[in-house]
DNA sequence: ACCTAAAGTCTACAGTGTAGAGAAGTTGTC
DNA sequence: GACAACTTCTCTACACTGTAGACTTTAGGT
C-alpha cells in the first residue's frame, strides 16, 4: 500500500526532525486508528518516513514506547487541586476519565496492564501525576494523608473497574452493535446461560454515564461513612497552607 | 528447572497423548512461572516435548491459547447460586477470585484484558460462567433480572478495580518489597511529588484482604439504598424494603 | 572550514505465529 | 492378519517481530 518511500518528500519538502513528542502523537493516532498489534517499530518508523531504528532515540524500547503512548493520553487528563468541593471534583475527573477511555479504547488495556509490571517507582512520572494531583486534592480538603490514600484506592478501583465493564460491552460499532452481540448471544447454550440470554436487550442498551455516576453516589456516600474530612489538620503535621500558592 | 528435554522420556515411558487440559495446564504452568511472555507456541512444544505446530490442535491459536488459560483459572472459581445470603456469598466469592489473582499474578493481565477484545457472546464459555451464575444467584435472591444486572456490574466492575490495584502495589517479593518501593519513591522528584513521597510506608504495608472487604461493606450498603430484591420470590430470608428504583 | 555531538540509517540475528503438506500413529472392519 | 479411515504429530517455509552494533549523514558552534 504505502511504498510511498521518499516520493512523498521528493520536492524540496525536508522530513521534518523528529521528537518525542511526534513520535508518541503518531503512535498514539496508529493505535487509535489501528489497535494495538499495528504498533511495531517498522510501523511506526514507516509512519514516520523514518528508519525503525531512529525510534530509539525517543524510547528506550517497545515497552517504554507503550509507557509514553499511555502517558500520553492520561496527560489530557485535568486535575484541579485546589478545588474545595473534592467530591464535585472526583465526579468530574471520573467522567473525563470516561470520556478520555471512549476516546482512545486501543489504550485502555495499556492503562489497566502496565502498572502490573510496574514497581510503582519505576512508573513513568506522566503517569503518577493523577495519583499525586487527587491526593493532594483530599489532602487539601482535610484528609489526613494515610485517608487520602485510601479513599483514593477506593475511587480509583472503582472507576478502573467501571471502565473495564462498560469497554467490554462496547467494542463494536453501535450500529452493529445489536446485531453481534445478539448473534454472539444465540450462541450460548440455552440449558447453561438462560440468565445472560433472556437479558439481550437490556445490555444492549448501556448507558455508561449514568452507570457511573450512579456507582460514584454509592462510592462517596459509601465513603462519607467511614471516612471524612477532620477539616483541621491533626496532631502535628506540617501546616499545609497553599492558598494562592505558587503551582 | 525442567530442561529435561527428552531425558525423561528416553527408556520406553512412550510420550502421552496431549489433551487440551494437558496443554492448557502447562501453559498456565509456564506463565505462573515465568510470565506472559515466555508463553510463546515454541516454548510451549518444547515444554510438552512435541513440536510446536502440533499446539494448533488444541487451540486455534495463540490468542485462543490464552483465552484458554484464562478460562482455566475462572475455573477454579466455585459459585453456589443457590446461596440465599446473596450478600454474604458475593464476598465469598470476591475473596475467592483475590486469592487466585494473587495465586496466578501473571495471569490478571489476561483477566482484565482479553474481554476488552472479545464481544460478549464470543467470549470463552468458562469465562462467561461466572457472569451467568452471579446473575442466578441474584435473581434467585429476588432481583428483577435488570436490577440483577446492575447489581453485578457494579460488584464486578469494583472488584476488577480493588484486584488491578491490589495487585499494582505487590508485584516483587515482600522481601524487597520495601526497599524496592522506597527506592522507587526515592527517584521521584520531592518537588513534584510531594504527598506520593510522604506516603511511603503507609504504601509498604497494603491489608489487601481488609481494603477489599471494607470496599464490599460501602458497596453492598450502597446498593442497598438504591436497589433490593423485590421478593415476590420463595421464602426464606428477611428482606430489606423495596425503595421503588430510581431511573 | 573544521570539529563535535546528535540524529538517522544499514545490516544482521535470534525470535515470533502459523499456513501447508506430509508422516506417524491409532482405531475399526473384515 | 490386511486394509482403510481418521486423528495426531512433525517438517519446512515465510513473513514478521524487537533490537544490538557499526556506520553515515546532518546540525551547530566557533
Amino acid at each position: 500500500m504505502a511504498s510511498s518511500e521518499k516520493s512523498d518528500n521528493l520536492r524540496g519538502a525536508r522530513k521534518a526532525r523528529l521528537s518525542r513528542d511526534l513520535v508518541l502523537s503518531t503512535a498514539l493516532a496508529l493505535v487509535d486508528a489501528e489497535g494495538l498489534d499495528a504498533l511495531s517499530m517498522r510501523r511506526l518508523g514507516q509512519e514516520l518516513d523514518r528508519d525503525p531504528m531512529s525510534l530509539y532515540r525517543y524510547a528506550a524500547n517497545r515497552a517504554a514506547l507503550l509507557d509514553g503512548v499511555t502517558e500520553m493520553v492520561l496527560n489530557e487528563l485535568a486535575i484541579f487541586p485546589d478545588d474545595p468541593d473534592w467530591q464535585a471534583q472526583l465526579r468530574r475527573i471520573a467522567h473525563d476519565l470516561r470520556l478520555l477511555a471512549l476516546r482512545h479504547p486501543n489504550v485502555v488495556p495499556l492503562l489497566v496492564t502496565r502498572p502490573l509490571s510496574t514497581p510503582l517507582g519505576m512508573r513513568p512520572l506522566g503517569t503518577l501525576r493523577p495519583l499525586e494531583q487527587i491526593l493532594a486534592l483530599l489532602i487539601e480538603a482535610g484528609f489526613t494523608p494515610a485517608d487520602a490514600l485510601h479513599v483514593y484506592r477506593a475511587y480509583y478501583g472503582f472507576l478502573y473497574g467501571h471502565l473495564l465493564n462498560e469497554l467490554q460491552e462496547y467494542i463494536v460499532d453501535p450500529e452493529e452493535n445489536e446485531a453481534i452481540l445478539r448473534l454472539g448471544l444465540h450462541r450460548l447454550p440455552a440449558k447453561d446461560f438462560p440468565h445472560l440470554r433472556a437479558l439481550g436487550p437490556v445490555l444492549a442498551d448501556y448507558d455508561g454515564a449514568a452507570e457511573l455516576d450512579q456507582g460514584l453516589t454509592i462510592l462517596l456516600t459509601g465513603l462519607a461513612t467511614q471516612l471524612s474530612p477532620t477539616h483541621h489538620h491533626s496532631d502535628g503535621d506540617a501546616p499545609l497552607e497553599q492558598t494562592g500558592g505558587p503551582r
